[in-house]
DNA sequence: ATGTTTTTGTTGATTTTTGTTGATTTCAGG
DNA sequence: CCTGAAATCAACAAAAATCAACAAAAACAT
């Protein structure tokens, strides 16, 4: 088994269909490589191969959110390592929705004793596994692409539990605007939790202070002075106005 | 054991895939160390290594509670793999808690456009992900041991949605006293759930109806005629009593 | 403080994987 | 059926990863 495997199976799983040559692109290795780890997987079955390109096996049901969880993975992933740093056993947190709190979630397992309200299922089941967490999931009914809930009930329950952190996230920085979401759900959701929180943590890698295709247009509440902001690069000069009154953490 | 050990599997399992190299810049030793304590974590198991890279043992269908206390995996992906012919596209679905019923989760991921109400945030979270699934997770407050809720807002939701199948588990059958649990919760959630869907499917794979060390005490409530008794190898003559009425599959 | 044990880093030999080259096969279109 | 372009394969040299052994450093008990 070469240390490709995975990604090779992920990867072609995610495109349905990709070729030998931009596979060996997109992990920067040669086209013989990517056909030498390959083939075992096609003896095996996991992957089909034509002539020209390999080809998923498997049914399509490549959910949005996990295809997100895998788009700079690194960098979400140093994030949520640095966010431990904040975090300690027996602390309290409210988490958000998206793929940066998933990966918070993840590293958080480290942690013990902590009090944990978030809207996220994911976030919630992760968490719960741990012996002496004590985790409240808000809401009812769930969002089919991330699993989360934005129901009345979910409100209640963010408005009912104080916490020392909330943790929260954005789809995109705007010079201007500052942090925005596609939907007024997150926003009225990031504005109850940071209401009933005493600290609010911002986690965007920086990929969201660049330019994308698909724009969000809302933005999430104003942000207190004092609170953090948790990236993986530097903030550049344009951006620094929004972030001069926050504690900014920068994870390498 | 190395003080490196628990930082060593977390940052393996969340990366997925890892080189020996990597491994040893994130802590700071050489990478020598890092292959000196990867030994012995290989040769437990508890993770796997290739040349050039440390890679997660964690399979996508291992319910990541389960590491330890899936016993008698092969048999739970077989009850949950048939229950597939059981459970249609669009069809309305209500399940507890446990390991069998986390196997499930990943299995009903084929199934398209489910309505699934569910105390176990692991099943929530799993099923939710699937574009056309339309998740309920009933309850807030959760167990750490398995994720699961069994607060007043989860009877609620359970009591308001009407579904065609319950998928009940049980952790022993008792030749005379039939499908026991250990807690009362689980009784009254499983009588909740029965009561609110048209079918009851219940899951148990060979090795409940075998003595066990630690005893459950409590009777699930009663099956209807014509409900389904799922479960990997044929009911022995001394079980049969308990299932003359009931439609029983066998998974092979 | 001293000696002992354990852990860690370094070196060089060994093994495995990777990229390159050129020959061979497959595919699409005339 | 033939032909040219693209894809694939085989083999060898280069690069990277691994291993074993020893010395240095750290942790430990006395």
């Amino acid at each position: 088994m070469s240390k490709y495997e995975i990604q090779i199976r992920e990867i072609v799983n995610m495109h349905g269909s990709i070729t030998v040559l931009e596979l060996a692109r997109a992990l920067s290795v040669s086209d013989q490589t990517i056909r030498r780890v390959v083939r075992p997987l096609v003896e095996r079955g996991e992957i089909a191969k034509v002539h020209g390109a390999l080809v998923s096996n498997r049914s399509p049901i490549d959910p949005p959110f996990m295809s997100r969880m895998s788009q700079n993975k690194a960098a979400k992933i140093a994030i949520a390592r640095s966010l431990l740093d904040l975090i300690k056993d027996g602390d309290r947190i409210a988490i958000d929705t998206g793929s940066t709190s998933a990966f918070a979630a993840q590293a958080l397992r480290e942690r013990r004793y902590l009090t944990v309200v978030t809207n996220s299922a994911f976030v919630a089941s992760t968490l719960s596994m741990i012996p002496g967490n004590n985790v409240s999931m808000a809401g009812t009914q769930l969002r089919h692409h991330d699993g989360a809930s934005f129901d009345r009930s979910a409100f209640e329950i963010i408005e009912r539990i104080h916490v020392d952190y909330a943790l929260l996230s954005a789809s995109l920085v705007d010079e201007r605007k500052g942090f925005l979401v596609h939907e007024q759900c997150e926003v009225d959701m990031a504005t109850a939790m940071l209401e009933n929180s005493s600290k609010t943590i911002m986690a965007v890698d920086h990929s969201k202070f660049l330019p994308q295709n698909r724009k969000p247009s809302l933005k999430q509440p104003e942000l207190k002075p004092g609170d953090y902001l948790l990236t993986d690069k530097p903030v550049l000069r344009q951006f620094q106005h929004l972030t001069s009154s926050l504690d900014v953490i920068v994870a390498e």
